[in-house]
DNA sequence: TGTAAATTTGCAATGCGTGCAAATATGATT
DNA sequence: AATCATATTTGCACGCATTGCAAATTTACA
């Protein structure tokens, strides 16, 4: 396929990567909000003016790899295997959006760095969660169209919003309260095996 | 009980009143992102930082009643009936924080316009979120407190999560699918119906 | 080489949010 | 009623994100 990328494509690409990697180095060393765009731009050699030519919002540039995330889980639920549970559709999907992705370079694996920012500082959180809220509603969406006679938009609705909200939640209360990595995971798979059996297995053994 | 209310609390009540009902009419007037904090300011005939002092960011003062709904909330957790089921409690929950509450007075029953600017101005969504997000956490840790040896943090964040998570992805997507206010309040329970039963109830009629 | 199209840049403005110290208003005391 | 302590409001100066616009620069291509 013709993949002949211009200097000036290759150009851009190397840009924004750098836009990327040095906001999030700055935003690490120094914290989001210490650290001024006119600074990123400093340090990349451009003006303050191209950042927002290449993003919309200090903000976005930390959730640079934020659609080909949804995309990839939004990919999982579109190419439904034909015999598959709902529930294990969704499990592999879950699976494969943590899996990371990120475009194929970008070796900014930051992945630690930055999941501790997007919870600690205020503006990032509040985006995230409506980038994640948005993600939501076309995964909602497109499990309504992967099973269209069987799933209605609001059970698709119920179903992805139950999930995802009671691992958010629940892996964001593990880490609060210093679980490890591997425990955050354990807990993550519990939240979600309770989203599977429902709220009324909780109290009792069995339900 | 001594509420003996001094001129200096009864004007700072009507000047923070006052700031809350123009802000949010002129918000519906002409659009939040075009209304400035100093037009609302001039309207209510008090300078620009005094604002400040009373909300911390534009923002916040469309979620001025935010913190009540709360602790409404919370209260029915911790006062928690014995004999109560887990799902009893929370839906009792769900009804009674959506009673409005609204501190008492504040007659500013905006309610439908307000819904509206929270979930089409992309910086009020993102800020509801948050407090709703914030809140979640606040409401998981009550629950674990209320039946401290049955339900331990990961299982009511998970709880609250999965309910939450349901109830508001479905109820928004039944918005956005028009349904009337009756039609969405049908979806919310469903939702929670499913969250409760678990969404491997989903595909198959029991389970 | 020259020209059209894409990008970058500089500049001026707007508006939110903050620190600080001066000015006001309120409540309590005598 | 005069006065002092305390709570609020206000004005002002900044810092910073974000945007519109037109000029300058760069890349692609004939």
């Amino acid at each position: 396929m013709g993949d002949v990328v211009g200097l000036r494509v290759r150009k851009k690409l190397r840009t924004r990567r750098a836009l990327i990697e040095t906001a999030l180095r700055l935003f690490e060393e120094k914290g989001y909000e210490e650290t001024t765009v006119a600074e990123i731009t400093a340090a990349v050699d451009v003006s303050t003016r191209t950042f927002f030519s290449y993003f919309t919002s200090k903000e976005d540039v930390v959730f640079f790899d934020g659609e080909a995330r949804v995309e990839a889980a939004l990919k999982v639920i579109a190419d439904r295997r034909p015999a598959e549970t709902l529930v294990d559709l969704l499990l592999r999907m879950v699976r494969h959006s943590l899996d990371a992705v990120t475009d194929a370079d970008l070796t900014v694996e930051l992945t630690p760095a930055r999941r501790h920012l997007i919870m600690t500082v205020p503006a990032l959180r509040a985006r995230g969660l409506d980038l994640l809220f948005e993600a939501e509603q076309r995964l909602a969406d497109a499990l309504h169209q992967a099973y269209a006679d069987e799933i209605g938009p609001v059970e698709a609705a119920a179903a992805i919003g139950s999930l995802m909200g009671a691992a958010h939640l629940a892996t964001t209360v593990g880490m609060e309260r210093g679980e490890t990595p591997e425990q955050v995971w354990a807990t993550g798979r519990r939240a979600m095996e309770i989203a599977i059996r429902g709220l009324g297995s909780i109290g009792h053994p069995s339900a």
